[in-house]
RNA sequence: GCCCUCGUGGCGGAAUCGGUAGACGCAACGGACUUAAAAUCCGUUGAGAGCGAUCUCAUCCCGGUUCGAGUCCGGGCGAGGGCACCA
């Protein structure tokens, strides 16, 4: 063993040594329990960030565990490779998106493998390759058959320069990103897949799925969003249009008699109708139409409506009401209207107070008064009917059967669900993606293309220039005859999201060899995922499309289970500090943490960040997510070409628990790196005066024996941190705390060598997943044969953590007044009589009566006085 | 606005089921080694009082439950994240 700890050469030695041995390629084994672990796949953007070596290496420690603790574990990696960016980096230089996907994934694998990630990358996956893509379309073409796929048409941004639909990222304030042109709003015919089929279920199933965060499903559960109520129709009989019904959703109907108007969506047919001869009012559906297509922008703008000069019923009291269009008003919610109760709904009270609309109280809460000049939040809360007729001194639920029942016997409503959750839609006018299979024919319209025609293969060889989808352009790829009738046709060139993609690649990792079907019986072996690792970023869309996916496959009997991760870990941000200068004209300029010097000045009371090419000082921006705009990101490479895979590795894994947010910290990554070279320095001190005789544990002083208690506590911490905690931080600061009890103890007898050998083994391998490489080098070094990839976990000495004597912590009145030492089996009158007999808590008793004695086993005894 | 999470030293954090608050690391300070620096090693480090043994205070604030509260409950303040004119 080298003296020196030199990170390059042990990594090396490590990563060759499991190559060669092919130790992570995992195979199907009926007769062992399988343990299927997953990282959220990379899109392989161009080099791996902070966030990458967190997630991986979070996956990284529990399958080496978890293989270490007998299980079968598969470990796969892949890459998520259709995108965006990729086409914008064809843009930018002018090179087919799959040649510079390609690039990037030989970099980031390269990268992969130098942090020693325990991957099976024999299954390799890539969602760009047509040995993948084809069983989207496959799979879609199933869909098409049971209706889960179908079309409709849908809104997108169109930018009329570029001629092109832009993703709502590449609108910036209503414009088109790189012509500033106004983005206009189309609609067009698009594939939807019926998630919205699935929502009960989706909703229901959460309640089960205790392996993951409750944040997760909570969010899960907003998304889809149920509201149980009422649909009500509010009748009307327009010169010109007829009778009809106006229909709208309420979770609310107890408040019905407190209706004063309706208000309906731009969208709504009666706001068109009502536009006719009606200037004004056309224009102000264009502008509604106009507005902002993101909710949350949205969100912030004012409310505005004007009146149709339309008038419906109210379906109880017959009551005229005047209807409105309002900007607050969702097409794509409920029936795209709204009844308007100014007194019960803080948005239709802000809007009947702008336009001068009645405000009519019919819910009385506990008595309180009601004000209408204010809002108060309390007015949207349940209570009792008032100045409702027969509905008066009705409760909530009372008051919302008596008035559905009602309502039904006048053919004007029935109780209903609504979801928020709306249908996939999974059209994207955009080249680099995975073809939709479908074929236009001028005489049979759209036809599938047939399973033997499959893969429609994507050219990889186009540049798209930003005006439009350049397979549009591509003569051999839309030239096609319709394979229902042989005349000429063309093909689709929408391809779609990549969250298709995304959606089952966890499944196809069990048979990526498979060119035959998309799944086979490996399948049943491996899936579901026992522990997925992912960001919170994806709690929501990627994550519930692969639960809807799954049940779709199960379904057409293709899996066994529903649920595809059983677990599922969030792992937090990585942040760094952000440094800046704001010039008085121009653009803020910030600049990379690893370029500026920050030092204490004199007083040592302020900190002073200076850029290291001027020397002059740059401003701190507090620490906030590691990102491109914010230039504060660190490179994992230059990491690990300086201290080693192992200490990236050990640092953030020790900085935070791994669900919180990570600060980054150059101070930090030289405390891990130092830790490790005491480690190392100790084993090498250690072995250099050749191995121990093997331990005779009845044959320790009791410090030895001292010491050999602590290993094993450490060892049974190691195990319960790593193992059902994933608190990696503490497992790490319990071997710190042990290594530092080993440098006081010292050794010079046979016995303390004997000693000590076991406790730097209990180091070594309960570290070694998350320092594998170091450790595999002393695992050596202290005598072992076998590599320590392939040791069982150790086990705890039950024996070693036997003690003669137990000290306790003696209170009085719950404070901390005193310790005492008694033997391990004392019975509780010795404990107590220990406890009062000491002098510090005599002291603390004084002239007090002792009225009571609690005795915690093994922890504590408080005398109340 | 709603939902979720979280407020602990100079900093990152620990305290797992209500039982010794501040483990471990960083930074800082003092010392050893060195011609010197780096590296390494040893020590000190929540605040206040005291020569000292010790004592008092202290986990965002106010209240409560309890023999005992960082942890549980109620109310507030603050931060972060998610969702959002969702009727």
């Amino acid at each position: 063993m080298q003296e020196r700890y030199e990170p390059a050469a042990v990594e090396a030695e490590a990563q060759q040594f499991w190559n060669r041995e092919r130790s992570f390629e995992a195979k199907e084994d009926p007769g062992r329990q399988k343990y299927y672990c997953l990282s959220m796949f990379p899109y392989p953007s161009g080099r791996l960030h902070m966030g990458h070596v967190r997630n991986y290496t979070i996956g990284d420690v529990l399958s080496r565990f978890m293989r270490m603790n007998g299980r079968n574990v598969l470990q796969p990696m892949g890459w998520d490779a259709f995108g965006l960016p990729a086409e914008n980096a064809a843009m930018a230089n002018g090179v087919p998106p799959a040649k510079w996907t390609f690039g990037n994934i030989a970099t980031m694998k390269t990268q992969l493998k130098s942090l020693g990630f325990a991957l099976d990358w024999s299954r390799e996956i890539t969602t760009c390759r047509p040995e993948y893509y084809r069983w989207n379309q496959w799979l879609f073409l199933r869909m098409l058959e049971k209706g889960v796929a179908y079309q409709k048409t849908g809104v997108v941004n169109w930018d009329p320069v570029d001629k092109t639909v832009l993703a709502n990222e590449q609108v910036i304030d209503g414009r088109g990103w790189r012509t500033g042109a106004l983005v206009e709003k189309r609609e067009i015919p698009m594939y939807y897949l019926k998630i919205t089929d699935y929502a009960e279920e989706l909703l229901d199933a959460l309640d089960g799925m205790q392996g993951w965060p409750e944040r997760v499903r909570a969010m899960q559960a907003n998304w889809i969003g149920k509201s149980v109520g009422v649909r009500l129709g509010f009748p009307y009989d327009i010169e010109g249009l007829g009778a009809g019904v106006l229909h709208a959703f309420t979770t609310r109907a107890d408040t019905l008699m407190g209706v004063t108007f309706c208000a309906v969506a731009a969208e709504h047919a009666l706001a068109a109708w009502a536009a006719r001869n009606n200037a004004p009012l056309a224009a102000f559906i264009e502008e509604c139409k106009r507005g902002p297509a993101i909710e949350s922008e949205l969100a912030t703008q004012e409310k505005k409506g004007l009146p149709t000069g339309l008038s419906v019923r109210h379906p109880i009291s017959g009551e005229e009401l005047p209807v409105w269009v309002g900007n607050y008003v969702l097409m794509s919610y409920g029936d795209g209207a709204v009844m308007g109760v100014p007194a019960h709904d803080e948005r239709d009270f802000e809007f009947a107070k702008k336009y001068h609309l009645p405000i009519k109280p019919v819910i009385d809460v506990a008595g309180r008064e009601y004000s209408l000049h204010q809002w108060a939040p309390w007015y949207a809360e349940h209570g009792r009917c008032v100045n409702s007729g027969k509905y008066d001194g009705l409760e909530y639920q009372a008051a919302v059967d008596a008035i559905a029942a009602d309502l039904s016997r006048l053919g004007l409503g029935e109780k209903r669900i609504t979801w928020r959750l709306r249908d996939w839609g999974i059209s994207r006018q955009r080249y680099w993606g995975c073809p939709i299979p479908v074929i236009h024919c001028g005489a049979c319209g759209t036809v599938p293309v047939p399973d033997d025609e499959l893969p429609v293969v994507l050219p990889v060889d186009l540049v798209p220039d930003g005006s439009g989808n350049p397979l549009l352009k591509d003569e051999a790829f839309l030239a096609v005859s319709c394979p229902r009738c042989g005349a000429k046709a063309r093909r689709e060139t929408d391809t779609m999201d990549t969250f298709v993609d995304s959606s089952w690649y966890f499944l196809r990792f069990a048979c990526s060899d498979n060119g035959k079907a998309m799944l086979d019986s490996r399948v049943q072996y491996w899936a579901p995922v026992d522990q997925y690792i992912g960001g919170i970023e994806h709690a929501i869309l990627h994550l519930l499309y692969s639960r809807f996916w799954t049940r779709f496959m199960r379904e057409l009997g293709m899996v066994a289970f529903k649920e595809p991760f059983a677990n599922l870990f969030t792992q937090g941000m990585v942040l760094n500090e952000v440094f800046f200068r704001k010039p008085d004209a121009g653009r803020v300029e910030y600049f990379n943490p690893a370029d500026v010097e920050v030092t204490l000045d004199s007083t040592a009371q302020r900190r002073i960040a200076v850029l290291r090419s001027d020397g002059l000082e740059v401003e701190s921006g507090g620490v906030v997510t590691m990102s491109k705009s914010k230039n504060n990101g660190v490179d994992p490479q230059a990491l690990v070409d300086e201290f080693g895979a192992d200490t990236a590795r050990l640092f953030t894994m020790f900085a935070a628990p791994p669900e919180q947010t990570l600060e980054w910290s150059d101070e930090g990554v030289q405390g891990a790196y130092r830790f490790i070279k005491r480690l190392w320095k100790a084993v090498h001190e250690h072995v250099s005066q050749g191995l121990p005789r093997p331990l005779d544990g009845a044959a320790l002083n009791d410090a030895q024996r001292a010491i050999r208690r602590q290993a094993h506590q450490t060892l049974a911490k190691i195990t319960d941190d790593i193992g059902r905690r994933r608190t990696f931080n503490t497992a790490i600061a319990a071997a710190m705390e042990l290594m530092n009890a080993l440098a006081k103890h010292g050794q010079s007898s046979p016995q303390d060598r004997s000693v000590m050998q076991e406790a730097l083994e209990i180091t070594v391998l309960g570290l070694s997943p998350i320092i594998p490489h170091a450790t595999h080098a002393m695992w050596r070094a202290l005598g072992h044969e076998r590599a320590l990839i392939d040791e069982p976990w150790m086990q705890v000495d039950t024996e070693a953590l036997q003690t003669s004597s137990i000290n306790l912590v003696v209170q009085v009145n719950g404070k901390l007044r005193g310790h005492i030492t008694v033997a391990a089996g004392a019975d509780e009158a010795a404990v107590r009589g220990a406890a009062l007999a000491d002098p510090h808590v005599q002291k603390f008793i004084g002239a007090g009566q002792v009225r009571k004695v609690i005795i915690v086993p093994g922890k504590l005894v408080n005398v109340v006085v």
